[in-house]
DNA sequence: CTAGCATACGGAGAACCTCTCCGCTTGGTG
DNA sequence: CACCAAGCGGAGAGGTTCTCCGTATGCTAG
């Protein structure tokens, strides 16, 4: 699994306190992004971190790249998942169960969060776009190959529908709908060949 | 065709220097949102309108407001083709085609913008959620009865599919994938019955 | 242990934003 | 033509993002 950490060794490693201050500003915006979704203040995280607003820019030199930051390790998560569901039994089953976790991730990152997903590409940090990207196209082309799935289908596609539905249910109040918009897709996925039009 | 002009009869009219000031604002604003999106800077609309921002706010108290105001005859074009098409040869077709250009027009207003069709209960103007459902509802309603879409398909779910599409390829680059994913979401629709899991 | 300096910090402030308030202007009517 | 409600503009309050730079401090070489 990549982990970002290509640092240059020619340069001396970052001073503790540093380190320490982007730690805790991580924490912070973890915890305000959950609280008050992505388009909180970039200045009370900073505040609420205790530091002062040009640290949090030295850090993170925009909201993209702070929220990049926030949804990295999750992003690790799912990546790893895919790796432990793609020696799975079924290779259907698989993809199923890595999209439906990929959907509850990009709600709890109330939606807009992973709209940076589908975004510019990716400010800083690792490639979170790629990592998913790769992740989705690993299972669904073995779906394709092994299991049922469709094989007109590319994985950008998968990824753009589920994403989409994080983002347009991101404010809904029926807490079924993602779910069932998922089954209609998966239904898609699964279904026959493309009718002739 | 509902059509919002619901004024109160005891109160004289507009001055017609206000009746302008609204025409000149929503022209600009049209002008202005489909330029830089749904985020443009209301007080560059009121100044290229040539109004100071506080005319702006009286008219629109809120960029919601503006925003629904300028989606509204969009709004109403599409309700009165979901009554041309109700009454067309397929029920299955004329649920197609109402459904690409809903997109279109999702689309067209950045996405964003159409995200106040799915967000709160619409602050100002005629009711566009409202108007939307009923004409989806109407032509998937007849698409079950005598076309081949699947019964268990609400038509929330359907039109919140759609807007997901229109949001997350908002900022995309490729230009078919919206068909693509359309395409996708129209064969679960037609599909056959949801597998038994 | 200490001196020196690259690194990192904090906060003032520039430049934007949304939205409110209120004194002045003006269209329309009796 | 005089009156006044309706409407206007813009100053400004209070928010935002992000930059700049003088100051403080962790690290390391001696």
């Amino acid at each position: 699994m990549p982990t970002a950490q290509g640092q240059d060794p020619t340069r001396r490693p970052r001073r503790t306190d540093a380190r320490l201050n982007r730690e805790r500003l991580l924490a912070t915006a973890r915890e305000v992004f959950a609280e008050a979704g992505p388009e909180a203040s970039l200045n009370e995280i900073a505040r609420r971190a205790g530091v002062g607003p040009g640290t949090l820019y030295r850090h993170f030199p925009n909201r993209s790249a702070l929220l990049a930051a926030v949804l990295t390790d999750r992003i690790e998560t799912l990546y790893a998942l895919a790796g432990t569901l793609a020696s799975s039994e079924s290779a259907d089953e698989a993809l199923t169960q890595w999209l439906r976790a990929f959907l509850a991730h990009a709600r709890i990152n109330q939606g807009l969060g992973s709209a940076l997903l589908v975004e510019e590409p990716v400010p800083l940090g690792l490639d979170c776009h790629r990592l998913i990207m790769d992740a989705a196209a690993g299972l669904l082309s073995r779906a394709q190959r092994q299991g049922t799935a469709r094989t007109d289908l590319a994985a950008d596609d998968l990824v753009q529908l589920v994403v989409g539905i994080a983002l347009s249910t991101a404010r809904g109040h029926d807490a079924e709908q993602p779910d069932r918009l998922l089954a209609l897709v998966l239904d898609a996925t699964y279904g026959r060949p493309p009718r002739s039009r």
